[in-house]
DNA sequence: TCATTGACTTGCTATAGGGCAAGTTTTTAT
DNA sequence: ATAAAAACTTGCCCTATAGCAAGTCAATGA
């Protein structure tokens, strides 16, 4: 259940036996099926996520109905719409289960008491939003300086499976380009 | 000097007035001239930026020499290369100022050592990273989302004088497009 | 102040990627 | 197991943007 959550934890700065317990004792194991959904447009992103297994997906759907995929949080990541969850705000976009996803959530409000209260929960809080930051601008990095297929070759060397696991529609949409780019490109580059 | 920054730090949960002092304290005034460098890449990132007016630029180069301008800081913004700062890594990237700029700096060991032992220092700390990471969110929906021109439209919406202030084909690089395809676009839609 | 350099424009052509349509293959639900 | 619905492919043509070349205009330094 939480041991992989555990493990991970044990390596953040500021690390407690004590408040690793407090925070799983508030936080609980979740199994999502392929394509449920976590978060919905409109509704408040009330719960921070840690992906154990699977895939979750952030996307947003443009006026002209097309869905932009934000982001896969694969196993080991924490993953939560943080616009939403930081300033309390309706959250424009989906969270979604691109296959069988099992996580450990953690509500909005026992996640900041943690944050306010203990330095584990501080560490944790910062090492997300660092993160969060990091993996973001290396984002930006990629849609301005480089063409889709270096896109893609980076997100293979990030994701070795990703090909075979998820989607090609969704990688196509997290790169930018459309499902029929994202099959030529296969087709001539990566088979 | 310190009054603007001074008064945005007053808005910062946590805020308390000897807490300012210590932060001011330890912080300089700074200005550079046109096309200072800030940051150079293969250097650490060791301060912290606060622009009072002006304007600071991040940008990198890449193997063909073409420069990606990451991120613009106007008045009121907090700068500095966060992978850099945080990571206590070498940059890969350049900041400068595009005009003559005015900034108030402090070194990273201080901003750490507040961050550590102050409330406002956390809150501050926090709230840049924050910050941070929902700019460079919506930064991403703009490429992933949105032709040329609508995020041309957004850039002047944000920043009304833009187009006036500071080179073209720096405004092109941000955008992610050819200073041709910028000056194409200024002539057929905002002018 | 003049010469030089850099900034901006614009005609032309080239290319990455978009997008429809119509297929094939795979998945899913009954 | 089978029908329906997705997912994926691919030919064709289209559009946004790239990028060269050659020009004008503006800023800057000796």
């Amino acid at each position: 259940m939480f041991e992989h959550f555990k493990s991970v934890l044990k390596n953040f700065s500021g690390y407690d036996d004590e408040q690793m317990e407090l925070i799983c004792s508030l936080a609980e194991n979740k199994i999502f099926k392929k394509n449920d959904y976590l978060l919905t447009p409109g509704k408040i992103c009330r719960h921070m996520y840690f992906v154990n297994s699977g895939c979750l997906r952030f996307f947003g759907v443009n006026e002209e109905g097309v869905e932009n995929t934000r982001y896969l949080g694969f196993r080991s990541k924490f993953a939560s719409n943080l616009t939403s969850f930081i300033q309390f705000i309706p959250s424009e976009e989906y969270i979604q289960s691109v296959v069988e996803t099992e996580v450990i959530v953690i509500g909005r409000t026992d996640f900041y008491r943690v944050e306010k209260n203990t330095l584990l929960g501080k560490s944790i809080y910062k090492n997300i939003l660092e993160r969060a930051y990091i993996t973001t601008q290396k984002r930006i990095y990629s849609f301005q300086g480089e063409m889709a297929e270096e896109r893609l070759t980076g997100l293979i060397l990030k994701e070795p499976e990703i090909l075979s696991s998820i989607p090609h529609k969704i990688i196509a949409s997290y790169l930018g380009i459309t499902p029929y780019t994202f099959s030529r490109l296969v087709k001539n580059k990566f088979s």
